[in-house]
DNA sequence: CGTGACTTTGAGATATATCAATCTGAGTGG
DNA sequence: CCACTCAGATTGATATATCTCAAAGTCACG
């Protein structure tokens, strides 16, 4: 699937042929392939690029002394891995490809430079960096609140919708690499209760499953299992309530 | 206390004595008193400004149909609430004040014309937001794999710390105006399993509580059962391996 | 010296963990 | 084309952290 980043950032802010142009451009320069489960980037290295997901899956976790480990969010193509704003900075967690993948590292400067020639690529970039935000919170509650057949479906319908937007969502199904153990780590749970969990979807007729494709025949059924509302992941109906002036991205220049 | 908010940033940016000045007279102006558990943002409100924290603290949280509720963070004086990017955003969550408190709104437009004319000031604001994930992250982390009484005493640390840095700790303690449901909601058990752990955490010594002032006499021991490691609050040290440029905030101009 | 908001305690219930097999299916080499 | 192999998935039986419900305590405040 090819321009899945301009996809996903013209999801977010309006951009013209141009600026899509230049990011289909820039995210087919550079490109590194990643091996499943190889590690990118390692808790306490400092930042200077940020890495974009061309294809497979990415994840961020974290790993305790005793040997537990927590995933603690999916990068998926079009997303971009670590912080957008943190250069220099020491990362807190490490990240991992999940599967087979590709990925193009940019680094911030070069990044901040797009951002500031293309001011609508800035601004998608600043509510991407919101919507990150808003997903971590949402995991939060997952896993303080919700049992782990909710967990379980939210965590669905939060990749459902996602690879919704870049177009990578065919016949109400996707290709999803995760396995067992890493949707336990994802989600608060052991491996053999993500093993029922998930014959229990099946069986409620929430998903199917053919080995890594799973379909969602009824995505409001599965919403509803999950306790899911898509909204923190959409942008704002334009013109809304009280949303009258654009949305400004705002901490410009501040290097 | 005052000035808490120029000591918060200059923990994450060297500020000139004028910068912290204008942080100082900006904070005086535009007070706002809240009674405790005062709804401050409701969920689907859109953001047109951000609270800071003057005295007391607030809290993000998400309230679920059936009545069920987390707490996503908290936000302790000198803290802004809420995403100092997200102009015209919808919010995903409520924000309330947990007990008595003092905020100051500041409309995001003039967040931002400070940060341009300051870039010390913008510099630091960006790297509270990436401090801000990295707090976010260690939640999922304590939420998904930590048991409740390595959560609870995960939870004072990171409070430990972050007063610790605007002056809010005094004898090796702190006030902290937490409810023993809120902790529950903060922690994602139950209020009774709070109690007991909080007497579990009490009988080891680990901590020392006199109604709602806690003392820490061993914050080491602390952080051992807690698998606390304070890295993702703190700056890196300067100079640091690899680290040799400074770190330069990006997404500047996206307005 | 009530009264209401918290905290504390006790006893039984349950979702999820643990441990230990067994099964399956996609490679791989002969 | 068929046995091997190995990672991952599945199953069963038991253990346990945490929940639930319900009652009783405490403490600050009017």
């Amino acid at each position: 699937m090819e321009a899945v980043w301009s996809r996903k950032l013209a999801a977010l802010a309006p951009l013209t042929a141009r600026e899509v142009a230049e990011l289909d451009t820039l995210m087919r320069s550079r490109s590194r392939h990643l091996a499943p489960r190889q590690d990118l980037v390692v808790e306490g290295d400092a930042v200077q690029s940020v890495a974009l997901v061309r294809s497979g899956w990415v994840c961020r976790y974290k790993q305790l002394v005793d040997g537990r480990r927590q995933i603690t969010g999916f990068f998926l193509p079009g997303d971009l891995c670590g912080s957008h704003l943190a250069t220099g900075e020491t990362s807190d967690m490490h990240v991992a490809s999940v599967n087979e993948a590709e990925i193009c590292e940019i680094p911030t400067a070069l990044l901040q430079e797009i951002a500031q020639a293309y001011p609508a690529i800035g601004h998608a970039l600043c509510r991407d960096l919101v919507l990150e935000g808003a997903i971590q919170r949402s995991w939060s509650v997952s896993l303080g609140r919700r049992d782990a057949r909710e967990r379980l479906a939210h965590l669905l319908c939060e990749v459902y919708v996602r690879l919704g937007t870049v177009g990578l969502v065919t016949d109400d199904g996707f290709h999803c690499p995760v396995r067992q153990v890493d949707f336990a780590d994802a989600l608060g749970i052991t491996p053999v209760h993500v093993n029922r969990t998930l014959q229990d979807l099946r069986a409620a007729g929430l998903i199917h499953k053919r080995s890594r494709f799973f379909s969602v025949p009824d995505f409001p059924r599965l919403m509803a299992a999950g306790l899911f509302h898509p909204g923190y992941l959409s942008k704002p109906p334009p013109g809304g309530p009280g949303a009258s002036g654009q949305a400004r991205s705002s901490l410009a220049a501040a290097a």
